[in-house]
This record gives structure tokens, sequence and C-alpha cells, in this order.
DNA sequence: AACAGTAATAGTAATCATTACTGATTATTA
DNA sequence: TAATAATCAGTAATGATTACTATTACTGTT
């Protein structure tokens, strides 16, 4: 994978936010200083970085993949009324038992809590 | 919710089986047997009764919506291969630290481990 | 500095899972 | 059993993502 432009923008659109963006959101946040900047261009890039380890893709059930730039392995809170995803400093552990199964082999793992943010939990019931 | 019988036929289909399907998994699997099913009928059936608790969706990255007839807690395990889903039948741990947090409300927590599983193990090298 | 080779891009069209809509049907309940 | 509201089949629409194509930009070599 060799040096453009385009790729760091866009890595650096992930890292330099705590908010676990989308394509979309990448794409809208880097058009206004980088008009000629496609979508698709956005969609290749984050797929590539997310196959190199650069970022982490998050899947919380909204139909939208979400990008974080931080790849040190934690958790994730998802909220339930806003979709608003909150990092968990806290490593996800994969119990040693099922590292030596022989039906498959453990490489790593997510860890999403779902639940209503102070904002949300209010109108939740 | 009331009674329907294509709800029936949909919820025995993902309860009946292991393999975690997605809504054209249960589509195909009734659609010979019952013509009339609608592939739209199998999808708001399958949301409904997520929603109403009889059913979980799990969100592999996949760009599918898989289920699990079995509500239990457990984690999961998705080969990278095949994107097969294996249940591992131990309860998702929500550390008590976060429960009480002020910023979010833990309500529960979804956990799956990725890897390669044997039959892929060979073909990933 | 021009060259060749190849990866990356912009712009757009296509794909695929899912949702929305509509008029007909069916379960509930009075 | 008739009123009611939920549910359905069938189909059109949506929205996220991917594929395609002609062009442009790196990078290592003379």
């Amino acid at each position: 994978m060799r040096y453009s432009h385009q790729r760091e923008l866009i890595l650096e659109a992930v890292k330099g936010v705590k908010t676990h963006p989308t394509a979309d959101m990448v794409y809208d946040s880097l058009h206004e200083e980088n008009p000629h900047l496609s979508l698709g261009t956005v969609y290749r890039n984050l797929s590539l970085l997310a196959q190199n380890g650069d970022i982490t893709p998050i899947y919380t059930g909204d139909n939208k993949v979400h990008y974080d730039g931080d790849t040190d392995p934690h958790c994730h809170f998802v909220c339930k009324g806003c979709n608003k995803i909150i990092d968990i400093f806290i490593k996800p552990q994969i119990p040693s038992e099922i590292l030596d199964k022989e039906e498959f082999f453990v490489e790593d793992g997510k860890t999403l809590f779902y639940g209503h943010c102070r904002d949300c939990v209010k109108s939740s019931l």
C-alpha cells in the first residue's frame, strides 16, 4: 500500500476524532476543504485501512460501519436511543478455554455493551 | 402483538436451527413449503420478534443481520473465512465498574470472537 | 528529467440488504 | 357475526456499499 494524500486525509479524519465516524461522516468532514474527494475513495480507503490494522471497524447494528482510530483493544458502549458510541477502555477478555479449541481458532474479540446514554435515558421511559 | 401463522413459522425456523440464519436464509427455508410467504413478511417478523426478545440479532460485519433462536446470553465465534457463526456458551460479562456510570446505563452486552474455523484455517495461510 | 509500471483517484452506475407502501386478508373482540 | 385493527403479499423505493472506467499520481530506474 503506497502513500496517497487522500488516504492520509481519511486516516487523520478518523484518528483525530473520538466519535467513531461512518464513511459518510468522514466524507462530510473532508469534502468542504477537499471538493474533489470522492465518496468511493472514502469507502475504499476506510476498508483498506481497516484491513491494514490502522483503524478498527465497529458493527453496532445501525446498518452502517463505524470506525475507531484507536486500535488499542477496548470495548464500546452503544446507546440504543441515539446510536452514539462511547469508548470503554477495558480490554476485551478472551477466555483461555476457547483459545485452544479444535473447531476454531480465535484471533481477536469485540465486545459491545448496549443501553441508554444519560441524554437518552429520560426520553426512553 | 397478536397471533399469526407466518410469524409462528418464522419463529420456529429460527429456533429449530443452530446456524444463525439471515432473513434471506429463513425465507429460502420456508418458501418451498409456503409459496405465498413474502420476503417482506420475513424481514418484518424477524425484526418484531427480535424487538420482543424472542430471538437475538447478531451483527458480525458481513453486512447481513443474523438471528439466534437461543436468547440465553452467550458469546459467538465468527469465522473470517466462511462467515460461519458458532455458539460459545459463555455468558458475556458486564464489568461492575461500568454498570453505575454517569454517562450511560448498560442493559446488555454482545461479545464476538473472530478467527478462522478448522475448515478455513488451512486455506487462510 | 523522461519512462514505464502500477496503485490510486473521481465520478458514476450498479448491487444488495432492508424498508415502505398499498390494497386485500385475517385474527380478535364486542 | 360484524366492526376493528393488525398482518399479509407483492412490489416499489431507499440507503449503504461496491464495481467500473478512464484518468492521474507515486516510485524506482535509466
